[in-house]
DNA sequence: GGCAATCGGAACGAACCAGTCCGATTAACA
DNA sequence: TGTTAATCGGACTGGTTCGTTCCGATTGCC
């Protein structure tokens, strides 16, 4: 009931990149200088995203990466299934897993997905947009 | 963003507790045949579930387990917090924790309590009673 | 007083996560 | 046009946590 650290990473990444608005070019090191965040981890990081679809790469010199969306487009709930995989409580809760031995019996799965539904739309509930306006020290 | 194999074990354990009221005294044992979870894990967890004060454990022969709180009482977030710790999104949500080397100038924290509350919140919306009227088989 | 049954804590193995490093690709410059 | 420099992308290693199992401590029954 955690999230990972690399999540809680790229969430902050994704804040200090909708600061500088959807149309800047920003490389990792320059976030990772920006956040705190160690520069490998960074990379990593911004990888993983721009393979999610939230973000466009560009390679070479003068490269960097760029907000494909909006803030107010992109909830909490999108960077973290792009760090961690979909969101899902339990194993039985993803579709196509069936590995669950308990599963044929199991008198508390059909109330899972709902538990499984909230949970997800209190992330979804929250955009990049509100998170980048924090209180500026 | 996901409970570990062990919170939910605990979870179905319970329901199935729940099922047989809240006076019934019942062994580790019993309660691992009827659910299908391994027995030495089931122990383990009965064991955690009783030091959080959701059960009262009677050692011996015809000893048990039993249910210290009515169904209604109990909600999911009680079960989670019992087996995995405190539910806190981020290692700096947690009071008394400051590992955290961006603390000092991060942007995001002030919104994170708030998504945290609304995460314990919905889980705390779900009562055991909810998860043992299961629909029988 | 001995026996059987049950809880409780300690130890082991495996899987996942986090972090680091090095190669592939691309644009800019001479 | 060749070279250089800067950046992304994937592969590897170490550490931590999770999950499981086993054995000892305690209690009630015969």
């Amino acid at each position: 009931m955690r999230l990972t650290s690399l999540a809680d990473y790229a969430v902050v990444m994704m804040a200090a990149a909708a600061r500088h608005g959807s149309g800047a070019r920003l490389s990792a090191a320059m976030l990772a200088e920006e956040t705190g965040v160690p520069l490998p981890t960074a990379q990593k990081l911004m990888g993983r995203l721009a393979g999610a679809g939230l973000l466009v790469s560009a390679r070479g010199t003068g490269g960097g990466f760029e907000l494909l969306r909006g803030a107010q487009e992109i909830s909490l709930a999108d960077i973290i299934e792009a760090v961690e995989g979909p969101i899902a409580m339990t194993a039985c809760s993803e579709t196509g897993r069936h590995d669950c031995q308990l599963e044929k019996n199991c008198q508390v799965k059909p109330h899972l997905s709902a538990v499984n539904g909230a949970v997800r739309g209190a992330l979804q509930g929250v955009s990049l947009a509100t998170l980048s306006q924090g209180a500026v020290k």
